[in-house]
RNA sequence: AGGGGCGUAGCCAAGUCGGUAAGGCACGGGACUUUGACUCCCGCAUGCGUUGGUUCGAGUCCAGCCGCCCCUGCCA
């Protein structure tokens, strides 16, 4: 629960956290929310939003509501709200009966945008959205004035209440802030607040035509929510000052807004807009690829909650912008899964051995350890026979000093079962290749058993060719290549005419591969480790009935190729 | 250029009141191993963007400079 004692959890915002506990600025509350937009699924990036904002809830003994922002009805969908609860729950977090959508404050929102123009401190602007650029200024030039800037507050009012009621066409009108057009920041040269907007709202369907921007809507959705910390990204920052006018000319109750870094991670396209587009162009299948950072394709990639947010534990929280080596990420669901992915046996390249003195017909059932660091998960039965196969790979004519697995006259353990020796190389006459190994195999070395303790240099992985299932391994690669720069916006849109490579690898390899009896009846969404292969996860979803497909999740450490490398 | 931020190792990231640079990933070396994995040891910033200043002492304070990011939607 509390993680006082991990270095990790101490961020700036815990620190700000703590002093509002000091000063008791908030009755020693702590209230956070994750507010989505409904126009997208969410990825890895608001994992990093969503243990941050939970997480800090729960570690203070505070609360987090979901909130969904739906000001935008022309981009939202029910199937993203829906996608959006599902990933959050799965991730393990609970926003228990607090589930918001800040369309359910339309009203309120109708009603403090009258008290501004009551107040004089908003108005109805008639400007074209060409127009309003140019008054608007520039980074170093001060806007001017709108005409309209000055309309009596009664003809504001008979205004906005038509805008509400239909009478005007969308775009031709907005409701703005009446602040300062010479401001420094933009965003407080009389910003819109409202705009005439005819969508069909997957919520309130047709009952608004006006809607409230996100600069009007955010801070007021957090006041009624009693939001305490309103934590968002960076880019907010310039936004800040307008949060707080807001609510100061409203003179309701006052969250502080925090801003921290988006998450970005090399080889990973984290733009809401970049993945959409895949998806929309069927560069993936969908939102839950396993390509995709999504948090239901890394889902369907076999990571799990907890190496997600042990991710997110482990990339901390601070201001400054960063990418994030993906490496890190495989390194938190490599340590989930080898502590509890069963471990199995597969062969994607095989090369058939017979083991010349073992009697022909006979089949026995070895017994094979589950996970070795995980004895309570128990065993598993492997048949063993006469003729198997094991990784071509794993077999070298003449190999180089340090080559560890099997070469003409040389011994090997199968792993779970004994050791061989590789008697001779029976090779196609034609080709010259290797096609089959003529072994002897040692019985006194079975796997278990009282002699089993003599050592060889290596351990293969096999299959008995008689008992072997054939399945299917997708292999995919990162979504972008090596050294192209990752980009950020979560939700935000960044400028249309930006390219990035996508990896044109990234797609499906397709493999054969037989693996052990014991998966035959697999379900999906299991996980396995294979030996030397790498990570796979069963995946049936997609198969043909009756088939296995694996998708392959992170590379296994291979000292081997290094080794490989060094020689070359 | 105006405003707002940021700069600690290849990548993240801790660094209370100024007291002599945490941790993780990656990488290298070694031990162990029925996964060349895992695990376990060891190594990895006389250095904190830079230049000056204050101080017995500066990543922390002050001044100047340099670099990067965000802001000119009726998106969020």
């Amino acid at each position: 629960m509390t993680t006082v004692n991990n270095p990790t959890a101490t961020h700036f915002i815990q620190n700000i956290i703590n002093d509002d506990m000091k000063s008791d600025k908030y009755g020693q509350r702590v209230h956070t929310r994750f507010p989505p937009e409904p126009n997208g699924y969410l990825h890895i990036g608001h994992a990093k939003s969503i243990c941050l904002n939970f997480g800090v809830a729960a570690e203070n003994g505070g609360k987090c509501n979901l909130r969904f922002d739906d000001t935008n009805p022309s981009k939202e969908e029910v199937e993203y709200v829906d996608s959006i609860q599902a990933d959050v729950k799965w991730l393990g977090f609970d926003w228990e009966d607090r589930m918001f959508y800040a369309s359910d404050y339309f009203p309120q929102m109708y009603e403090y945008a009258l008290q501004l123009i009551r107040n004089g401190k908003a108005y109805v602007c008639d400007l074209t959205p060409q127009q309003m650029r140019e008054y608007r200024g520039t980074l170093t030039e001060p806007g001017k004035d709108s005409p309209y800037r000055d309309r009596s507050v009664a003809e504001n009012l008979d205004l906005f209440q038509r805008m509400k009621a239909g009478e005007f066409a969308d775009g031709s009108r907005v409701l703005r802030a009446k602040i300062d057009m010479a401001s420094p920041n933009l965003n407080m040269r009389d910003p819109v607040i409202y705009r005439i907007l005819r969508a069909h709202h997957h919520r309130t369907g047709d009952t608004w035509c006006i809607y409230p921007m996100y600069d009007f809507a955010h801070p007021i959705s957090d006041s009624l929510e009693n939001i305490t910390h309103s934590i968002c990204t960076l880019e907010f920052e310039a936004h800040r000052p307008l949060y707080d006018w807001l609510l100061e000319a409203l003179e309701v109750y006052h969250p502080q807004q925090i801003e921290f870094a988006r998450l970005n991670m090399t080889q990973t396209v984290m733009s809401k807009r970049k993945l959409r587009k895949l998806v929309e162009e069927g560069l993936v299948t969908g939102w839950d690829d396993p390509r995709m950072p999504t948090i239901s394709g890394l889902r369907r990639r076999g990571y799990t909650p907890e190496a997600i947010r042990d991710f997110c534990e482990r990339i901390g929280i601070a201001k400054s912008n960063s990418i994030v080596d993906v490496a890190l990420l495989e390194h938190c669901i490599r340590e989930d899964m080898n502590k509890r992915a069963p471990r199995v046996m597969a062969v994607l390249h095989p090369l058939k051995i017979v083991i010349e003195n073992y009697p022909a017909g006979q089949v026995e059932e070895l017994e094979a350890e589950i996970n070795p660091e995980n004895p309570e998960l128990g065993s598993r039965k492997v048949p063993f026979s006469r003729e198997l196969y094991i990784e071509q790979e794993d077999f070298c004519e003449n190999p180089p000093k340090k080559f560890f697995r099997l070469a003409p006259g040389t011994e090997v353990r199968l792993k779970s079962a004994f050791i061989i020796k590789c008697e001779a190389v029976v090779k196609d006459e034609a080709t010259g290749e290797v096609v089959e190994l003529r072994c002897s195999y040692d019985p006194e070395t079975r796997s278990g058993g009282a002699n089993s303790g003599r050592k060889v240099k290596g351990t293969l992985h096999w299959v008995s060719a008689a008992h072997a299932v054939p399945a299917e391994v997708r292999l995919y690669d990162y979504l972008l290549l090596d050294g192209d720069k990752a980009d950020g916006a979560d939700d935000g849109e960044e400028p249309a005419d930006e390219t990035t490579d996508f990896n044109p690898n990234s797609l499906v390899k397709l493999t054969r591969c037989l693996v052990e009896p014991s998966l035959a009846g697999a379900a999906a969404g299991n996980r396995y480790q294979f030996l030397r292969q790498g990570y796979y996860c069963v995946d049936t979803v997609d198969s043909r009935p009756g088939a296995l497909v694996f998708n392959r999740v992170v590379p296994l450490r291979d000292t081997w190729a290094k080794l490989e490398k060094k020689e070359q």
